[in-house]
DNA sequence: AGCTGTGGCAGGGAGG
DNA sequence: CCTCCCTGCCAC
């Protein structure tokens, strides 16, 4: 116990070792190159420890060592700890009026455990709710409690990454682990040294190939192991086998096998359950996660599947194998040589894309308190959540409790015109909610430390500074690692809005949220009003960004910038309009709905009317394909092309069942659905309907996140969806069965969507397969409605200062 | 235990 | 028919 006393009041700290001031970079130098660290004695009553594992510059060693280490969690009240015996922990009260007040730490992992129940069972007699602060991951806590981080003065490069992947041969179906005649019968391993290795069903029993893999894993010892939907399928189904086999994978740095426990992840609006997983001394990373979190951003992906990525981002050689997943066991069968190229393919894109996405990973974890494998699987606001607390240890503050209710305000999005327009500005401030909040002094209430601005100070500046580090950068290599820096602070910098309405978090405030929403709002008001004084025309705003028609006078990109350049300079301090883009035309079709005509030619679409993913191709071609001809004012094409589309249509005219089927994506399990549809919570919906069934007959279960295909079928257009839809892959060419009369009436509602460019006798001409007289484009005319914007009321921003509340 | 937000459009089912 | 409500997808 002297340590823990020794720990908690003579050294004035927690830890020796944070000192540090700085709230972002945090402990330097006081661990460079830890590549890992692995909590020890998790069951026993022994003092508890962790394993840090650190490579040298040379790259070659881990050097292993052991440090103390002394779990801890906040109590709002210390009394809830009467009775436990009082040897077993020590207290301090921390500083503040934040709720937390109590630092408890122990010395091993059996008496914080004992603690943590015997303070809930207090809290639960006394009727107190939420009394604990919990970090529930125990490397974690030794990072928050030490200040270090990982990877502190390491490059990308110097981490040594596997990568994996298995193939699995079935007997029928989706392979299932739980059947003994399926077995894994590839497993691809390679690493970013030029190594590479293939375990190989033809030459080991499945055992043998699995105690194989153990053996290299240990043998080639990387701190990182990779793997393209490896948590869901690799492991899982590498584990499965192991308890089959009896094989303990035991692929840990100490020799013992990995943690499994449920996790989810999201991704703007879809969620993603999947077994996470820890193994001693070691991460993994999923790449299959790396790839949907880049399309968050980029929202262009064909696919999230390796094969797609892998083309996206041109890794894939041009003698690339590709065998489709329903094929591998009768290619194992017959080719079994090909298998083994296209596993060696699989491990090699599974590295590229590991190489060219985990850069920002890997940077934030030389700022977060979090493992480099947690850091890549978890959301920004756990994150953001650990970066406070490690500070309010620091300074010994209690902690806030999240507070409860929810956000109200958002952007401001508007449209003023619909039709036709052009030529089109893009202009938007700059990182607009992060300067809301450096330049109105946002700042959760609870933050009495005011850690909030000043990290968020901190962070813009790092990334300024990386910033110009990128542009001034000597080589490729260090051009691409300061802009992985950058992306990294970025990542965090976008985060802290969303921090504060978020209902679970700590340092959350509902109030602060709507007021960074509502000073946007009033931003780009005033940004609307000072186009329309210099004699612009607004066509579409959204959130921080403006499309307009610059005034007459206004020709050529330098004008359009000096014109942007001088809103931007009329805007209050720390706040700055930037150009971002120019377009020859716009078709405007609602909010946030639109099209854009680039100078070299090229349409881009935003909006879910225009180019959901979920829509029919056939519907979507046809919608793209119109406004070019809108844009164009081709109206004679438009009457042809709807001719055509409709023809084909009838003729069962289709290139493959992709033309015309739907993709949607399982938000919830199907369980969930079953149960809410009996609840009369929801109503059926086609691809629920058909994950059911398509599980019964084939035994694949189909989980939360994943995407189904269907059509429709039946006769005649009154029919409800959910009973006449069939999965794309049972169409047949030879017998069409999908519905003509559905089909029709899709088109007719694409069509649709042209309404308000037209009168309503005009658009009957265009888009009817009716030509009693012949069609005539010449007297149509392409309408453009207005609403102009309302008179703004000026000075508004200034009221919104924040009133003190301290 | 692990989990960022609001605004907006379209489509489908259910019930009047 | 229409409206209401829910879900999925998307912009930011």
């Amino acid at each position: 116990m002297r340590m823990i006393s020794e720990t908690v009041s003579n050294t004035g700290s927690t830890t020796g070792t944070n000192t540090s001031s700085d709230v972002a970079l945090y402990g330097a130098d006081s661990t460079p190159r830890l590549v890992a660290v692995h909590p020890i004695g998790l069951d026993q009553s022994t003092p508890a420890r962790v394993v840090l594992y650190t490579r040298t510059a040379d790259g070659q060693r881990i050097e292993t060592d052991e440090a103390p280490l002394y779990p801890f969690f906040f109590v709002s009240d210390i009394e809830l700890l009467a009775g436990f015996p009082q040897a077993r922990y020590r207290s301090q009260p921390l500083a503040g009026p934040n709720p937390y007040r109590h630092l408890v730490v122990f010395q091993s992992w059996a008496a914080y455990r004992d603690a943590l129940r015997h303070a809930e069972r207090m809290a639960a007699q006394a009727g107190v709710a939420h009394p604990l602060y919990l970090v529930p991951n125990p490397s974690q806590q030794y990072l928050i409690q030490t200040g270090r981080t990982l990877f502190k003065a390491m490059g990308f490069d110097d981490l040594h990454r596997l990568q994996l992947d298995i193939e699995v041969y079935s007997s029928h179906g989706f392979p299932q682990a739980t059947r003994p005649e399926d077995e894994i019968i590839l497993i691809a391993l390679s690493d970013n040294r030029g190594w590479r290795h293939m375990v190989d069903r033809r030459t080991l029993t499945e055992q043998e190939m699995l105690l194989a893999m153990v053996a290299l894993i240990q043998e080639r010892d990387p701190d990182v192991i990779e793997g393209h939907n490896i948590f869901a399928f690799d492991f899982a189904y590498i584990m499965q086998r192991c308890v089959l086999h009896r094989v303990p994978l035991a692929i840990g740095r100490d020799g013992r096998p990995p943690r499994v426990f449920p996790s989810s992840i999201r991704f703007a609006e879809r969620a993603i359950d999947f077994p996470a997983l820890e193994i001693a001394g070691r991460h993994v990373v999923d790449t299959y996660f790396l790839v949907m979190a880049f399309d968050v951003i980029k929202r262009d992906l064909p696919g999230y599947g390796l094969k797609a990525a892998a083309k996206y981002f041109g890794f894939a050689g041009p003698d690339r194998t590709y065998i489709a997943g329903d094929d591998i066991s009768r290619v194992w069968r017959e080719q079994p040589d090909l298998l083994v190229e296209y596993a060696f393919d699989d491990v090699t894109e599974t590295e590229r894309l590991a190489r060219h996405l985990s850069g920002s990973t890997f940077y934030l974890s030389q700022m977060v308190p979090m493992p480099y494998g947690q850091v890549a699987r978890t959301g920004p606001a756990a994150k953001i959540e650990a970066l406070f607390v490690r500070e309010y240890i620091r300074q010994k503050h209690a902690l806030p409790r999240a507070m409860q209710g929810t956000q109200t305000m958002g952007g401001y999005t508007d449209v003023f015109l619909t039709g036709i327009a052009g030529p089109i500005v893009y202009a938007d401030v700059e990182s607009l909610y992060p300067s809301i909040m450096l330049n109105y002094d946002v700042r959760p209430r609870q933050d009495s430390l005011r850690v909030f601005p000043e990290l968020l100070r901190r962070l813009t500046g790092l990334r300024l500074e990386a910033k110009r580090g990128v542009k001034s950068a000597a080589t490729e290599e260090a051009r691409s690692e300061l802009d992985a820096r950058q992306n990294s602070y970025k990542i965090l910098i976008n985060s802290f809005y969303g921090n504060l309405g978020f209902s679970l978090a700590a340092f959350n405030d509902f109030d602060e949220a709507d007021r960074v929403a509502r000073i946007g709002q009033q931003l780009l008001r005033r940004i609307i009003a000072a186009i329309g004084a210099a004699g612009g025309k607004v066509i579409e705003v959204d959130t921080d960004g403006v499309l307009f028609v610059p005034p007459a006078d206004v020709q050529g990109e330098a004008a359009e910038r000096a014109l942007v350049d001088t809103l931007s300079a009329a805007m209050p301090e720390g706040i700055r309009i930037g150009y971002d883009g120019r377009y020859q035309k716009m078709l405007s079709y609602k909010k946030k709905n639109y099209a854009l005509l680039t100078y070299d030619g090229r349409l881009k679409f935003k909006g879910s009317s225009l180019v959901s993913r979920s829509s029919e191709r056939f519907g979507r071609r046809f919608v793209r394909e119109a406004i070019q001809l809108l844009l164009n004012e081709d109206l004679a094409a438009l009457h042809v092309l709807y001719l055509a589309t409709r023809e084909r249509i009838l003729a069962h005219e289709w290139e493959d069942v992709d033309s015309f089927s739907k993709t949607e994506t399982l938000k919830e399990t199907v369980d969930r659905y079953v149960a809410d549809v009996r609840a009369g919570k929801r109503t059926r919906a086609a691809a629920y309907e058909l994950a059911i069934r398509r599980a019964e007959e084939t035994g694949q279960p189909m989980r939360k996140g994943d995407r189904i295909s269907f059509y429709i079928a039946g006769i005649g257009s009154q029919i409800t969806s959910f009973s006449e839809a069939r999965l794309a892959s049972q169409w047949n060419p030879e017998a069409p069965d999908e519905n003509t009369a559905y089909y029709l009436k899709r088109l007719d509602e694409f069509a649709r969507k042209f309404e308000p460019f037209f009168s309503d006798h005009d658009f009957r001409l265009i888009f009817s397969p009716e030509d009693l007289f012949g069609f005539d484009a010449s007297p149509i005319r392409i309408v453009s409605t207005e609403t102009p914007p309302a008179a703004f009321e000026q000075d508004e921003t200034v009221t919104l200062r924040r009133e003190s509340i301290d």
